[in-house]
Order: C-alpha cells, then sequence, then structure tokens
DNA sequence: TATTGTTATACTCTATAACTATA
DNA sequence: TATAGTTATAGAGTATAACAATA
C-alpha cells in the first residue's frame, strides 16, 4: 500500500463542512484588528491633553533616535506611503515640534530635526508612554510580553 | 535582616538611567501598530476587486452569525462607537448587502440581516479571507498561531 | 531614469455632540 | 431617565496620481 506523500495534513473538525473558513474567533486578523482598537483608544485617552497621536510620537522619537532623518527613511521605519508621512511631519512643524531643513549631501532630501519644544514634548510623552505600557503590559508575565513581541515582529519585518 | 516582601521586580539594564522609557523597539504597542498596519496593507490588496474593508467584512460576518442582531450589539462585538457603527453600515446598506428592519420586540431597535448579494458576497469573501489568513499564518507554528490569538484576546477582553 | 519631496484628491475610521423616538 | 438610532461635524490615517527639482 503506496504512502501519501504528506506536505501538510489539514485536519477538519468533526461536523465541519471543509469548505467552511471556520467562526470568526479563530481569524487571527479579528483579534489583531480589535487589540490593536483598544489599544489606540487607551492610547488617545492617555494623550489627550498633550494632543498626540500614536503616529506622532512615533514620529517625534524616530526623529530624536536619528537626527536628521530624511522623510523616506521615516517612511521606511514606520511602513508608511511618503504622502502619509508628509501630513505627518506637516502637522507636526505647524506645532513647531520639528523642524525641515536641507540636507547638506543630497539636493532632494530634507533633513528632519526636533526643536526644543519637540524635544520637551517627546520627553513628557514618554511619561504618558510609561504608564501606557504598563497599562498594556500588566496582563502579561515578563516572558509573555517578550513573546507577544516576537510574534507581532514577524508581521512587519 | 528583614526580608522585603517583593511583589514584583523591575530590573534596570546595566548602564541605563532610571528614568529612561528604553528603546522605541520594546514598545509593545509600536510592534502592534507596525503588525496592525502590515496586516492591514495586505488585507487592503486581497480585497481590492471586491472592495470591502477589514471592518466591512466584519459586519458581514457577525450578521450573518446573529441574524437580526442591533446596531448595538453590533457595536459591543465590534468594540465601535454607535455612529461608527452606522457609518459602515450605511454603506454596506447603500450597496445593498445589507438590509435593515423594525425590531418585533422594541421599537428602538433596528434588525440586521444580509440580503443574498450580502450572503453570496460574504462567502467570496471568506474565500479571500482564507488566502489572507494563510499568508498571515505561514509565518508560524499551529501552537504559535494559538498563543498568538489567545495573548492578542487579553488585550480586547 | 530614478528618487525625493510636494500638492491635490478621496475614502475610511473614529469620536463627540445634539436631536428624535421609544422603553 | 435610559436606550437606540440618527445626523452633523471634525480630525486623523491611508493611498493614488501627478508634478517639480535633483541625482
Amino acid at each position: 500500500m503506496p504512502r501519501a506523500k504528506e506536505v501538510l495534513t489539514i485536519t477538519t473538525p468533526p461536523g465541519e463542512d471543509a469548505e467552511d473558513i471556520g467562526e470568526i474567533r479563530d481569524i487571527v486578523g479579528f483579534h489583531l484588528r480589535l487589540a490593536h482598537g483598544a489599544v489606540y483608544r487607551h492610547f488617545t485617552e492617555t494623550f489627550t491633553d498633550l494632543g498626540l497621536t500614536q503616529k506622532q510620537v512615533s514620529v517625534l522619537w524616530l526623529v530624536d533616535d536619528h537626527p536628521g532623518i530624511a522623510q523616506t527613511g521615516l517612511s521606511q521605519r514606520m511602513r508608511m506611503d511618503r504622502a502619509t508621512t508628509m501630513a505627518i511631519v506637516n502637522r507636526l512643524e505647524a506645532r513647531d515640534l520639528l523642524a525641515r531643513g536641507p540636507s547638506p549631501t543630497d539636493g532632494r532630501k530634507q533633513t528632519l530635526n526636533l526643536t526644543e519644544a519637540g524635544k520637551a514634548m517627546l520627553a513628557t510623552a514618554k511619561e504618558a508612554i510609561r504608564a501606557h505600557e504598563d497599562w498594556l503590559k500588566s496582563r502579561y508575565t515578563p516572558r509573555e510580553v517578550a513573546v507577544l513581541i516576537e510574534l507581532l515582529t514577524r508581521l512587519h519585518e
């Protein structure tokens, strides 16, 4: 009796149609969306006073970590479109938290740097982030936090 | 020598200021946002032809699972505001995928049900979801998928 | 030709506030 | 009073397309 060369075995739950994709609670994307939404809402509440969004804080943080970074560099690190990056940088520049400047090496590029107000805002924001992350991590052991970050990283790397 | 009653020990990495929150790559929310964005983009690409968003598919699916559900019931399951739910239901109703009806028991409520076109669309959407989830799950072992869902669920439950 | 920044445009999501009808 | 739906409004994120300047 010849053996089948099994590359992958898919088990169909008993009593369920093989064509059925299953239940919505088994969809990873569904949970990812709900989890993101919950964290987004808590973030927004935490940051009402500062008036900053997740994206805006991320941009301030990344510019602080990489002074003089160009908008395309920011786009790559944030996995955003150029136009989307523009919109966010525009808002931060309008609030005088971030400044555009010319690139000494490439006339097409802009250099981005935090203003003094931007640095102060980032410091305050990091305090709020700490509280926000504590709220988030309170559900997990340190080991679980590490696992969660590992698994999430595989989705965006 | 008295022992300290340690509830939680927080270890500060050597050479790092205790006031420093750390690096952005250690922030769970940062990875969650990037992961969500990556999955969102792949979802959008997968669903360009159908012209459905994540939220819209979730609503169709939930209405199919719970025929006659009210908009507030939908709001709770999707963790959305009433007004946000309205906007999404409006779009689906305008495309004749979903129908509003009166509630037999409560004059304030609306019942929601899929139209025939809505049921057909959902069936097609589920096929696309299957491909989308396969892409997503290809990074993980079945065990890791279960862990990821477990950890994400703790964030939105 | 390719890259970078820019502008214009459009759609979706999200939430708040205020209003109406019903319980 | 509280709940459900509705409407209006506003801000933010997302992407596409087209354009100008530079490499």
